[in-house]
DNA sequence: GGGAGTAATTGACCTAACTCAAAGTGTTTT
DNA sequence: AAAACACTTTGAGTTAGGTCAATTACTCCC
């Protein structure tokens, strides 16, 4: 296996450490009133939801939950970055999705029957999030029926971002679909060229992408010397995404 | 390409035809009512909604709505099967999912903005529909706020399935990719054996699986000649989940 | 029941991608 | 500054699975 030690070995529990620093810092709060989870709550009752939370500060590769673990809370990203992944039977570590400051993770499990973690999650880097009770939030929600508008909107966005994951996915052969998968990293898909960051270790994209580290690799390497990418480490610079699509067939 | 004539070479333009007969058969009212979307609704709102909508008879391979396409609409299938897929620019046919009597499909679009359908669907036998304008859900949810939770509960289980077919592609190897399919089809999962029967034609399940169909077609000859599965046509029958488990290492 | 059309299977061959191994690069620690 | 570590790249050999072609099995019509 490539991709270093598994969580699974290196922790026998998550081990969340609980902060005392209040979530008020003004850019934080910010970020969670523009989430559309929260965006239409009044101040009130944002601030009972966050009072009822807890800010969790994670060290680099702290385990955040388990896959099967009772899901009593969801998250949202103060600061840093998280991943979600799965083990197989044989400890194979496939990486399902990353999560950068703003977005919320394992907020499905609001409505899950039984709440458990469909995955595992752990920071990438040193980070920050916001651990909210699932009962918290739904208790909320059904008092002021209102705000159920943004939360579908949330969801079904959600649903549809899955299936165009999934979609990626069905593609068959490893080139095109980390061309895809680039593409759709650029701000305007194949409209216009520009910078993109990887938003996982290389390792961890090529796992999200059912492929080899050293595919990857190979296959960046080759886009490269075709001049369709500039390679400066994580950042890839694409400047005609038409071209890629073209050769992706 | 293996998979015949894709829908884009056979068909100009989706023909929809709707059919007089309204719908009030006392099962297809039964089916309606049972799914979360509706199940909360009194009668007079889910009547209201019914008279807003129109029934639509598709014939064996007949497209109901193209990827791109304006979605004012979502749809409940009364009976038949269909199924959901994408076209890439080489014109390869991929499936991504397939839609039972009793389930919803394009209801994400009822919060999508722009609301676009995000692949074709098609009818693989004749079906009928139930054509639902996104407004007047919308209309509906809006005036009674406490349908909501239902409608959330089910998006949430969709965003929820979606992410777990999501984690079924990353597997990289197609054998496993196909066992795990096998097993997720099982009633009970890993938990027991039993007879399973393939939503879709073989072809169309080794696309959905992005496999080819003679590679599908090879690994179900070895499982079977492992005695691992016992194969009927469409028809599966699987004795030992867990011994498929232990085999896709 | 025969013929057309479609789907599934099987064989032979080939290539994309995996595996293993080693070396290179950048980062953190002492 | 060196050592330790983590990640990435490159090379060589192997294999899973794709491709092409031919055969068989169904299903639907007439």
């Amino acid at each position: 296996m490539a991709l270093t030690q598994t969580a699974e070995t290196r922790y026998t529990k998550p081990v969340l450490v609980a902060i005392n620093k209040p979530f008020d810092d003004e850019d934080g709060l910010q970020a969670l009133r523009s989430h559309p989870l929260f965006s239409e709550l009044n101040g009130k009752d944002l601030q009972h939801l966050i009072h009822q939370s807890r800010r969790i500060r994670l060290g680099h590769h702290q385990l955040l939950y388990r896959q099967d673990m009772p899901a009593h809370h969801f998250f949202f990203v103060i600061s840093g970055r998280l991943r979600l992944y799965r083990l197989d039977s044989s400890g194979i570590d496939r990486t399902l999705d990353s999560i950068a400051p703003g977005d919320c993770f394992a907020e499905v499990m609001i409505y899950a029957d039984p709440p458990r973690y469909a995955c595992y999650a752990e920071a990438l880097k040193s980070s920050e999030v916001l651990m909210i009770p699932v009962k918290a939030y739904q208790d909320m929600l059904e008092s002021n029926p209102k705000y159920a508008q943004a939360a579908l909107r949330h969801y079904a966005k959600r649903a549809v971002s899955r299936f165009h994951d999934l979609e990626i996915m069905t593609v068959q052969n490893a080139r095109d679909r980390l061309i895809r998968y680039l593409i759709d990293l650029l701000p305007n898909g194949a409209e216009e060229g520009g910078e993109v960051e990887l938003p996982l270790p290389k390792c961890l994209v090529a796992s999200r992408l059912a492929m080899q580290p050293e595919t990857f690799s190979r296959i960046l390497a080759d886009l490269k010397a075709n001049g369709l990418v500039r390679v400066n480490r994580s950042r890839l610079f694409i400047s005609d995404p038409q071209r890629l699509i073209e050769i992706s067939q």
